[in-house]
DNA sequence: GGCCTGATCTGCAACGATGTATGCCAACAG
DNA sequence: CTGTTGGCATACATCGTTGCAGATCAGGCC
């Protein structure tokens, strides 16, 4: 059926072993012979039967990439860099959407998926530090996204809690102190709503304004959360002049919910987000937001899971690369 | 290194190719062994070397995805209910990136890439009919997206002329006589502009309005092309009372841009697309657009193209299933 | 008892590539 | 003229699995 190097070094007269040198630039070849070859090759249309190398080698050259699921467009953008860095670096990417769920998620990392990758990015949602490690097979794995945080786990870290606090001293300076924040309980500590409203919490006292609990209003960080919580926080009569989304879909759904409510948005409220995605910026008005360096997101984590993939020594000792963010000033709140 | 068959048979007592038989479900069995087999799987964390059965049986239970870019909400969106359909087949989806680069695209159709895959669903963007049919190797594609139309082609369909007409139509029943059309060319035949025109034209002339080329603006299909044509449109002294992004980003960037300017949306312009994306229904105002039936193209697509990879016989009828469309009708033109 | 049938299990070859070891030959030194 | 070196090509084993073709054995039947 397929052309096989055989069938090259039958058409080139040549054995079996100098077409596969040929192909994998061995030095020592006349030019006559790898001419006659590569004509061959040419001739036959032969293609390299990757998974046949891949058998041979131990390699597949392909990245696991499990996520919650690529309509979130953040998960998207990010998975869309995380592709190019990958492909520039001579991998590709095989995704896997675990739908938030941990089933999915341990699935993901035991499963017979796994050895079709060389590594694993991961971006937990369901499953926590100690579930991973114990699932976590031997190959390399590297974790995006920080709900969890662990000193035994390779992951590229976001600046949650400086970024957050950036933002809600952003909302600050512009005369608001009645900041309601969408996507946490009030007493989270840990992973990226809990770091975030720390930054939250920490901006708020550095300006000596009061927190106030029923000002954090827990949901699903969709936009239909954000909305369902704006609505509920409208409804409850709470008095508030701005919302800080903890992401970007929390902060849109907010401004949808605020405008159908007929709020005036900057005006009466300020509404602010994080994660920069594309959408943000043609929102109307424009989200305010924080731009949390997703391509370096995704350059690091795809270059440090290769270094891991690529290096011979297994006790490394673990990185945690962080990303630089930006605060992206627009209409929301300017 | 790895556990393999071996391992589990030696540990098991029985032959490697009674583990084989087992893990593949082979009837005749004695349960006893059966059991002893599984038991020595659990013990060792046996796990089946996916790369040397697809060696063996040459399938590798992967389809290829072609298309632009993932950030692209559309793609994204398709891209996940794709790879539902594929997951749920016992297929896994190898999603490749073209950036709507000709070369990109002929790359993914004969590149070592394919070798990965059983077959291939394309989204074809800067190819034509011709240049895909040449490029293509011998395994199973199924197009989807259409701005490439052909017999000789599996493809997807929807209903993009008369989706269109039905928009237009609404917008008509809504009273506007001028509208604006973003994302074509005025002589466009083919492709999903070309048919989408088509479609506004139809049910303009149906109407009984005239049509206005200099209504037609062609530009890139993305939410800064839409806010740049809204720009040049509005700038140009054109009058208009509606706006038809020929999709959703191009509807997002149009109502973008005329909300900065100050312009009231849909009191003044009503805007409308064509995708139903997710953001639409969190847009501001949200944003009357077309479904064109997004899941049930994914998993036709899906379902053709797994029909092709598994029918034994080669020559089989072209098929080109159509997805039925609807239209939903929100704010922005209400 | 011998033969047949069907359940149960086994061994060998093969998928298509690559690593290792080695062979061959020309050129060159002694 | 022989021995050595180094460029170039080859044969063979191997990666982990599955298809094919048996081998073995118990029970049923004449």
């Amino acid at each position: 059926m397929a052309v096989t190097m055989n069938d090259v070094a039958r058409a080139a007269g040549v054995s079996l072993k100098t077409v596969s040198n040929v192909i994998n630039n061995y030095e020592f070849i006349r030019p006559a012979t790898k001419q006659r070859v590569l004509d061959a090759i040419d001739e036959l249309g032969y293609e390299t039967n990757l998974t046949a190398r891949s058998l041979r080698s131990g390699k597949t050259s392909m990245l696991g990439l499990v996520l919650a699921d690529l309509s979130i467009p953040y998960y998207a953008e990010l998975a869309s860099d995380i592709m190019k860095a990958a492909w520039a670096r001579g991998y590709r990417v095989l995704v896997e959407q675990s739908g938030n769920e941990s089933e999915h998620e341990k699935a993901a990392l035991q499963g017979q998926f796994r050895s079709l990758t060389d590594g694993l990015l991961f971006i937990p949602l369901a499953l926590d530090a100690e579930q991973i490690i114990s699932a976590a097979g031997k190959k390399p794995l590297v974790l995006l996204g920080e709900f969890v945080q662990d000193p035994r786990l390779d992951m590229v870290l976001i600046q949650n809690q400086e970024a957050a606090a950036a933002v809600t001293t952003h909302l600050l300076e512009g005369g608001r102190r009645r900041i309601a924040v969408l996507g946490a309980h009030d007493g989270d500590e840990a992973g990226s709503n809990g770091l975030r409203l720390r930054g939250y919490r920490a901006a708020l006292a550095a300006a000596g304004v009061a927190h106030d609990p029923a000002l954090v209003v827990p949901c699903d960080w969709r936009r239909d959360g954000g909305a369902d919580a704006t609505a509920r926080l409208l409804d409850s009569g709470v008095e508030f002049d701005a919302v800080f989304g903890l992401n970007d879909a929390l902060a849109l759904g907010a401004l949808h919910e605020l405008l159908v409510r007929g709020r005036k948005v900057p005006e009466e409220i300020a509404v602010a987000g994080f994660d920069d995605i594309d959408e943000s910026r043609f929102a109307s008005p424009s989200l305010t937001t924080v731009a949390p360096g997703r391509t370096e997101i995704a350059e690091r984590a795809v270059e440090l899971l290769i270094q891991r993939i690529e290096s011979k020594d297994a006790v490394a000792t673990v990185e945690q690369p962080e990303a630089a963010f930006e605060l992206r000033i627009r209409q929301s709140a300017p």
